[in-house]
RNA sequence: GAGGGUAUAGCUCAGUUGGUUAGAGCGCUUGCUUGACAUGCAAGAGGUCGGUGGUUCGAGUCCACUUAUCCUCACCA
């Protein structure tokens, strides 16, 4: 009973059946079996704000991959997912949503906000996920996590506490990163720098006693109201004798001393800089040293405070014009001079960043950065490739200390009570309802949330029920492989790693596989803005999935960005457009009869010869996927179907399945062998097509999932098959390539005498020949004369083609003579090499004997040609 | 200012520890209705690997310098 199948293959037919199928058999599920070996990734978990974007689907092709391919080698393996509440994208969302209705968060107010949050997150939270089903990811979905779910919640309070009591969680005053757009403080990393054209403006600042005064220079004039000081170096010669002095600020009228300190380059500008502690984080620091007070002039929403005098009220931009007005008015501006700098704005918006000092929860650093960074050194946790190692050292090593803080509403709240009645601080892992300090009962709960970032830092062990001792963190935890892209490798990566070791003393995962970004195809990084967003899902509707992961995994090397093109995936279409047709061929010759794969006992040479080259492919494609070359693995498997199984063995087994008989068996055993091993190692990059195939031929168990990752077999090498293949798929190109250069059409059958001394092995090939070479009759000796003749000259072999009128005598000639020139071109070269007594010492033997045996071809041909060259005389 | 990436065929990219004639896909040229596939088959043209110098018997592959380009971090006097 021959099978049939449609002549093209539709992935639309196919693959959401398959995905569900796979549901239905619960193979996603990981048993958590403590006798199997664990093989774990955690996702990094999309905000449940997100659309899949052509990021979203590299990152999960990999991931899938090596899933795939681990749980088919037989190791326990989870792939967790999840979905990250993204505090400030999702607010941000909401808000706009309720600005479309005129009403604002506070309307609402913090319950009705939060309520309406919940509501949105249960109505689109779960598109992401859906999203990468149609991917063909097989996540665990039992174990489905959110940053923001009970179990991640009382994981975050428990680091909460945990650092707090260590002391490494402190509230205080420093300066920060404030989003006047949304309202919240930021961290360090939350910026983005982009140039704004700007200016110095020089400004003269007259001593209270008279005598003159100091110039200082600043890009900030809006921030004058706030200065309490002037710094200069204290071995400035210009300004050594200024030092405790009072200046006036122009305008403002209060007098601020003139203080020594470091932080004031002699060589910059005028080598006097104002110092405003309360909006930049460098002036914060000269007034910590010189005790200089902290004077706010702003609003948390980017307007001039009372503390701002005449300029209160004002935005921060009108209040720019109007002071440089003043100046000038009060004659104090001494010079413009226009500069572009690269100015601080957020994420999330693009508002300009200010900086501003603020009462904020912080991490401090030092204490957790050094275990991170001896881990890594110390090879725990490795990045691929290895040089993010050095993005992340330079990170970790200078890194300060993180705001937590967020002034938003959806997320973890602060777990920190303020006593109204003694002031003190309560840290809780419960709901706190006295003081800790005094006991009162009149505390108010901290109404910040904290960063995002803070919960994703703990997925790795939060998601597998941290920090109660589940059997699943015993069994998972440390994960193996963390996949994402070097875009996040601060947000998260570095987090993860310090969170786990202060909190598990372990590392979170051994390996960081770090990609690139997909571009567009000019080279673009993909936008919303640009517009030039390539959705996945559209491309999976037009070529399927199996398609756009093939694309994603081709040719993409660790580490380096790639570019997306439609041109690619109609490339990934075909190819799995050709494995279709391969199986499509197959099946047609088969009866239904044919027993499960297995290992074919091969006795033809084109047999031993695929079979050969298919353990090495297997080889081949393990190691390079053990080494994280997901591209380098899946070209072997697309050359090895393509060139060497379609292109060659299915075209030379046509001959014995014609035959029919034993013969038909022995080829259908290789050819059901091969094609479905070979599937399985393409099972992990195209995960639809090698299953829906799979299904159709002979086979054993529910699902090509599940069965066995194919084995490098010592039993399927035959290195001397494989050479005379070699020796006669030479002299097969060799024919076809002399024949269409005198357009030779392939029905003109031709008579074909060989003269070689492999006799034998061109005997066996006499019906690759006709088959292959549009051969008729086909004679093998050791010497022919045949007068008139095309000879084709290989290494093994010369071939004679009688082509009577189609021979041109005097182009024959020249042919030959520019073939023998060209070869012994390249004998002088290798007979250099041999006769450098340099060489022979130092090169391995290996070498030393490819190049022997090179030459010994070389002569061998050389002499064909000269042979063939007198036959023409 | 600090660190890093990339530079290989017309285009997009591979090239694993230095070792024969540097590969693929797309595009291009020529010829094929070869009963799996025109989303195909066969044949072909086209790079000396950004530049200079060095190490080595041998370098696209290692080192130094240099040019171009991109990125990250830092810096709003």
């Amino acid at each position: 009973m021959a099978k049939e199948l449609a002549k093209q293959y539709d992935p639309k037919d196919v693959e959401d059946r398959i995905y569900q199928s796979w549901l239905k058999g619960n193979y996603f599920h990981a048993a958590c079996d403590p006798q199997k070996t664990p093989y774990t990734i955690v996702i990094p978990p999309p905000n449940i704000t997100g659309q899949l974007h052509m990021g979203h689907a590299l990152d999960n092709t990999l991931q899938d991959v090596l899933i795939r391919w681990r749980r088919m080698q037989g190791y326990d393996t989870l792939w967790l997912p999840g979905t990250d509440h993204a505090s400030i994208a999702t607010e941000a969302k909401i808000v706009d949503a309720l600005r479309a209705e005129g009403i604002s968060k506070e309307d609402l107010g913090r319950e009705g906000f939060l309520k309406r949050a919940w509501e949105w997150r249960a109505q689109y939270g779960g598109r992401i996920v859906e999203q990468l089903k149609k991917l063909g990811s097989s996540c665990d979905w039992e174990r489905e996590r959110f940053t923001l779910d009970e179990g991640c919640s009382k994981a975050v309070r428990e680091v909460f506490n945990n650092l707090y009591e260590k002391g490494l969680i402190y509230r205080g005053e420093r300066i920060i990163n404030w989003c006047p757009h949304c309202k919240t403080s930021i961290s360090d990393i939350e910026m983005e720098y982009e140039e704004k054209d700007g200016a110095f403006w020089h400004m003269a600042y007259p001593f209270t006693d008279g005598s003159g005064a100091i110039i200082v220079a600043t890009t900030r004039p809006e921030t004058i109201p706030g200065d309490t000081g002037v710094a200069v170096h204290p071995d400035d010669e210009r300004y050594k004798d200024m030092i405790g002095k009072t200046v006036r600020i122009p305008v403002i009228g209060r007098e601020i001393p003139i203080v020594a300190d470091t932080y004031a380059k002699m060589d910059k500008g005028t080598g006097a800089v104002k110092i405003t502690p309360a909006h930049d984080p460098n002036d914060f620091e000269v007034g910590l040293r010189a005790g200089l007070p902290i004077l706010n002039v702003m609003t948390d929403d980017g307007y001039m405070n009372d503390k701002a005098g005449k300029y209160a009220g004002m935005s921060l931009k009108e209040c720019r014009k109007a002071i440089v007005a003043d100046f000038e008015e009060a004659g104090a501006l001494v010079k413009i001079e226009p500069t572009k700098h690269e100015v601080g704005t957020c994420y999330r918006c693009h508002t300009s960043v200010e900086p501003r000092v603020s009462k904020q929860w912080f991490v401090k650093m030092q204490p957790l950065a050094e275990p991170a960074i001896k881990v890594v050194r110390e090879g725990k946790t490795k990045f691929i490739p290895e040089r993010f190692d050095k993005t992340y050292f330079n990170w970790m090593e200078n890194i300060r200390d993180w705001c937590i803080s967020r002034q938003l509403w959806w997320g973890h709240r602060i777990p920190a009570w303020y006593c109204d009645d003694c002031g003190e601080i309560t840290v809780s892992r419960e709901d706190a309802t006295v003081c800790a300090h005094c006991g009162s009962a009149h505390i108010h709960q901290d109404p910040d949330t904290l960063d995002t970032w803070f919960s994703s830092a703990l997925w790795p062990f939060s998601t597998l029920g941290w920090p109660d001792k589940t059997p699943e963190l015993a069994h998972y935890y440390p994960t193996d492989t963390l996949v994402t892209g070097y875009d996040i490798i601060f947000f998260w990566v570095a987090r993860m790693i310090f969170s786990a070791c202060e909190q598990m003393g372990e590392v979170p995962f051994s390996t960081v596989f770090i990609h690139g970004i997909v571009r567009d195809e000019l080279g673009r990084k993909m936008s919303k803005s640009l517009g030039n967003g390539i959705d996945p899902l559209l491309v999976i509707d037009k070529y399927g999935a199996d398609a756009l992961r093939l694309t994603l995994a081709t040719g993409n090397s660790p580490g380096n960005d790639m570019r997306y093109s439609e041109k690619k995936v109609e490339a990934s279409r075909n190819f799995a457009n050709k494995i279709w047709n391969a199986a499509r061929f197959i099946l047609m010759n088969l009866d239904g009869s044919e027993a499960a794969p297995h290992v074919p006992e091969a006795a033809a040479l084109e047999d031993k010869w695929i079979l050969s080259l298919f353990n090495k492919l297997v080889k081949e494609v393990t190691e390079n996927l053990e080494k994280f070359e997901l591209g380098i693995a899946v070209s072997k498997l697309y050359d090895f179907i393509w060139d060497i199984f379609c292109d060659w063995y299915i075209e030379l087994a046509k001959i014995r399945l014609q035959q029919g008989g034993e013969a038909a068996a022995q080829a259908k055993d290789v050819l059901i062998y091969v094609l479905s091993e070979t599937l399985k190692l393409l099972h992990p990059f195209m995960p639809f097509i090698t299953e829906e195939i799979w299904q159709t031929l002979p086979h054993e168990g529910d699902t090509i999932m599940l069965s066995p990752w194919p084995v490098y077999n010592e039993a399927l090498c035959f290195d001397e098959d494989e050479k005379h293949m070699d020796i006669i798929m030479e002299a097969i190109r060799a024919i076809r390539n002399r024949r269409a250069e005198m357009n030779v059409p392939p029905s003109r059958k031709a008579h074909v005498y060989i003269a070689t001394e492999y006799k034998d092995v061109f005997s066996t090939a006499v019906v690759f020949l006709q088959r292959l070479a549009s051969a008729a009759d086909v004679e093998i000796g050791d010497s022919f004369e045949i007068p008139g003749a095309v000879s084709i000259v290989t290494a093994h072999a010369k071939v004679y083609i009688p082509m009577g009128d189609l021979v041109d005598f005097e182009a024959e000639r020249k042919r030959l003579t520019k073939e023998k020139e060209g070869a012994e071109k390249k004998l002088s070269g290798i007979c250099a090499k041999l006769s450098n007594p340099g060489f022979l010492a130092k090169a391995p033997e290996a070498v030393v004997n490819n190049q022997r045996e090179e030459e010994k071809k070389l002569r061998e041909k050389i002499k064909n040609i000269e042979e063939s060259l007198a036959a023409l005389q």
